[in-house]
DNA sequence: CATCAAGTTGAGCATATGCTCAATTGAACA
DNA sequence: TGTTCAATTGAGCATATGCTCAACTTGATG
């Protein structure tokens, strides 16, 4: 096997950890499929990471952080009404909704391993500030009124997971385009 | 051992099964837990139930209907206005969050099994259906006004699913409180 | 070139799980 | 009382998983 140094071989194996968490599901991806992905011994796993909840839950934090800023920048630069429509379509457009399987995934293990809830509760904080602002900022630029912008992301969010994982069930009665109607009329019912 | 009639032992199993998954939470659950609980044999179990899957997907959908029903006589002589609050409370008031423990964990499990999966989509239609009558019977008694009570039954579920995930995380922003809140706040955004 | 720390190995332990199957038991019935 | 058959047993197989540890390898350093 090819050396390489501490740092580099930490990373790689977070970024591998990921897609196989991916591909899998977190509670059916294991050490065994990391190592061999990456063709390397068990014990080298353990040699950077304690344990399996511990590169588990580096992984889903690394995962959660990229897809904010991969949203964050996409709707930068546009007006915040055109934003919201691109969150409502991009919620729906993930392919395979292989996101939204690690996202529904890792919050149902959360309920069962503390390091996982720190790393969702982050980063659900980071999403509720995130869609907050934007409200705020549509308020702002006139597209909208919404008298409580806090309290309208929270629901934003709890629709878009509650729709989320019943889209995920086979044939579920919530398809992506119900869901994608579902959002855009609660935004509206919000008074954006 | 006791010996008891087929039929007799196949529900006792069931309830036995839905027991050790309440408690233990549905992916934790094992053929174990459940044979120790009644102190037999493992091979029992697969004398009536050819898998863990079957056994386990009959006892989700008992445990549905049984908590539907339960709702349903509850909210059944109430005013429409005052039922829904019921059902806000409801949701909150579950001790432990047993049961929502029950559903959330079904649901993730059913995106991996296809028997789960028939019955969280039967489960969700009978939630929708009740839901949305309710809503309809609130306009009909005056006390709501809601153009389209099968797509605010959709986002009302969507949101309690949510917000429920969300809950049951360690040190989650949303309390059962503001869970609450969200919930009634939602309802009047619909017009009720 | 010798040394040494750090990267790397992989057989293997401990544990857990679903499920099988040959054997045993007991209740109902003739 | 004896027969029959469904109810019941439980050791054990196959598989899967996280993790350990003694040994090995390699690159940098002096």
């Amino acid at each position: 096997m090819v050396r390489m140094s501490g740092a580099d071989r930490r990373q790689q194996i977070v970024d591998t950890a990921i897609e196989v968490i991916l591909r899998r599901g977190i509670a059916q991806a294991a050490t065994r499929d990391v190592t061999k992905a990456l063709g390397v011994g068990s014990g080298l796993l353990h040699h950077y990471f304690p344990s399996w909840a511990e590169l588990r839950a580096e992984a889903v934090r690394r995962a959660a952080q990229s897809e904010m800023a991969e949203v964050d920048t996409m709707i930068a630069d546009l007006p915040a009404s055109t934003a919201i429509r691109c969150l409502a379509d991009w919620m729906v457009e993930d392919d395979d909704m292989r996101h939204w399987r690690l996202w529904l995934n890792a919050q149902d293990e959360a309920h069962r391993d503390t390091l996982l809830a720190e790393v969702m509760v982050t980063a659900l904080r980071n999403w509720h500030r995130m869609i907050a602002n934007l409200l705020r900022r549509a308020c702002e630029e006139g597209s909208a009124h919404i008298p409580d912008a806090d309290a309208a992301a929270w629901r934003l969010i709890a629709l878009m997971d509650g729709l989320a994982s019943t889209m995920l069930v086979k044939d579920a009665p919530i398809t992506p385009q119900v869901a994608r109607d579902l959002i855009l009329s609660q935004i509206k019912l919000e008074g954006g």
